[in-house]
DNA sequence: GATGAATGAGTTTTCATTCAT
DNA sequence: CATGAATGAAAACTCATTCAT
């Protein structure tokens, strides 16, 4: 029994449905925000954009397409801010570079830490969308480059998913962290700066 | 109207109410387990433990503490096995514990990989519990013992939140894994353990 | 996309479920009459016979499965009423006979018109039941008693279908009648029963 | 709350709007005949038609009229078969009629099984139209007079209604087979043809 | 204590109809 | 006149929770 379609209804290409999109999106970004996965349902989301449901349905062909495109929202904007850091930070140290990137992660996902939280949630219940795959590739695609532009300071043989676990670590150390409900704790971004250094320059002795 | 009550109602001081608290939770860890969540529902866990809802709510005031009680049972679990491996890795090298402890997560969460998504997606939506910190505190005293086991070929000053950073990437990198729903890839207890020792050994570098 | 379970969700094997079942085919059956097809929803439903839409799904597992035995209960009916007739009627003439099930089924629909049109409407749109089918061959059989009782003053051959047509034929001239609202017309069942007499006893010349 | 206005807004007497209205009508019947009456609404029926929901309205005050005019299309077209084959069948002898007219209904009923069935679904929640009155009425007088062409054959008192009752009796016997969604079976015309011959022709005996 | 029938608010989604542009 | 975005009432169905037996 699969959802098939989880594209918006309409491509925005026109201006009014451009601005209708967005304006249902951010709706939905505010009711998850405030109210968290509990009240998140289309009704409200309608409500709170100040809208009908039959509004919204007409963008969205049902509330997992939603929830689709805010979760594509997010890695999309995720997405360029990395691509955007990774290329300023042509000259600088592997220790810099890991730092810079830490503390980005951290002032995301703490710019607006209940909305995340909820995403990241969904993100899992999900079928894997085309665009958000995309998005991801580009967030892998920076990481490689970054890990590149320091190769020879690193281990000739890391392993081949040495940038998807960066990731993968450095979204788990923030979360845990925002999880809390409190401010970021002064150090945050250079210790997980400090994990990824050990995972990439690591090298694990046999016995 | 915050849900106050998420203890189990009754102590299971007697008999009966211990079999029954540990029936219902089996009952429910089933269905978590061969339905998912969507089919998580306080009837079909009665129906399945073979028992009446009312029975149920008997022992469980509510549905939130049905699944705190399942949360904290798996996390009691993990903690047993953590310090029962850390008591038995008394001489092994650090990179042997590593080793150990990583293929021990990657084991448990594999075992039955539906029941420990779900439980870990259940868990973030929860009120820290108490029961739930207890069990936690005994499994970051473990990682803490080992930490000090080694603390002789480890740098002077590590952050404070080391042993919890460190269950928190062995978490998420094993969830990450798992997601696929594919069996555990070939080195990945290997990969985890090498990311640890990073996490422990590694010294970033000033600039 | 099947409705898979369309029988009652519950055998009603026990009292307090009969009763229930009783109840609520009778609220539905009164909204059929009185609001015909445009208001019959499961709320009205539920509404009419004094329960909570919950209790309404607690006995049938969608609304198709109400229709369902709705209809299955109309067929039940017919069938006995019908065997009942075609059992005293053994020493009667082909037209007494004839006469006779013409006046049951005048009077049959007659009773209830707009319940039976609705009922018939529906009908149409089902899946094919089994236990439908069944009280469907109990109606067929009992006519095909009744034309072997007469087959000495029948054509030799008569074709395969003669039973289902006269019944066919039958439903469509009480229903044609009925849908004016009108109370039916003297003479209505000698008309019908004309046509049965000369369906059966006709022989089509070949030019 | 009745629905008073049941005829097309505007008389089609421009040009502009006949076409439109054939169009709309058009799209309709594709609407019916490939999605069958759950995709049956305005929206569809004004994107098929390539026209926007508005300009529907503009032509019809809502959707009974659509319907309505619709049933009535299907009634002119059989009004005007009917009559041509009356008219063709002057010399022929009553049996060759029957089979030429019920040859007709099968092949108007089998030509588009599915807007058949349709249509004469919606046809019965709908109150009768004057339009729809007239049309029956050709089609009445139709069979009129082909029983008149042949009254010397027939009984000399015939039921007043024997010709609405020959309509429905092959209107039914026909949809009855139409429903299996089968093609009609061999014979079905010939069969139809034997059971008007026997209505038009039998007499009941008195006992 | 156990039972499980009953409850009903809440959720998703559709679609006839309107009306500003 | 045409457009089609917007509306929102309504309908099917679920499930946590209660309470009479």
């Amino acid at each position: 029994m699969p959802k098939l379609q989880l594209q918006p209804r309409k491509a925005p290409t026109q201006e009014r449905s451009q601005a209708m999109v967005a304006l249902i999106l951010e709706a939905a970004a505010r009711v998850l925000r405030q109210e968290s996965l509990a009240g998140f349902n289309t009704n409200r989301v309608a409500a709170v954009a100040g809208i009908s449901v039959g509004s919204l349905y007409q963008y969205f062909p049902n509330k997992t397409a939603l929830v689709v495109a805010l979760v594509g929202h997010a890695h999309d904007q995720m997405a360029a801010s990395l691509e955007g850091l990774v290329q300023s930070l042509q000259g600088a140290t592997l220790a810099q570079s890991l730092r810079a990137v830490a503390a980005l992660a951290v002032r995301q996902q703490f710019a607006d830490p209940m909305l995340a939280a909820a995403l990241d949630h969904e993100e899992r219940r999900l079928p894997v969308q085309r665009g958000q795959r995309q998005a991801r590739a580009r967030v892998l695609a920076a990481v490689r480059k970054l890990i590149r532009q320091h190769r020879a300071e690193l281990p000739a043989r890391l392993p081949r998913s040495i940038a998807q676990d960066c990731l993968v670590i450095t979204k788990a150390l923030v979360e845990a962290e925002a999880e809390s409900g409190k401010p970021p704790p002064r150090g945050l971004a250079e210790r997980i700066a400090r994990v990824l250094y050990g995972t990439l320059a690591a090298e694990l002795p046999r016995r």
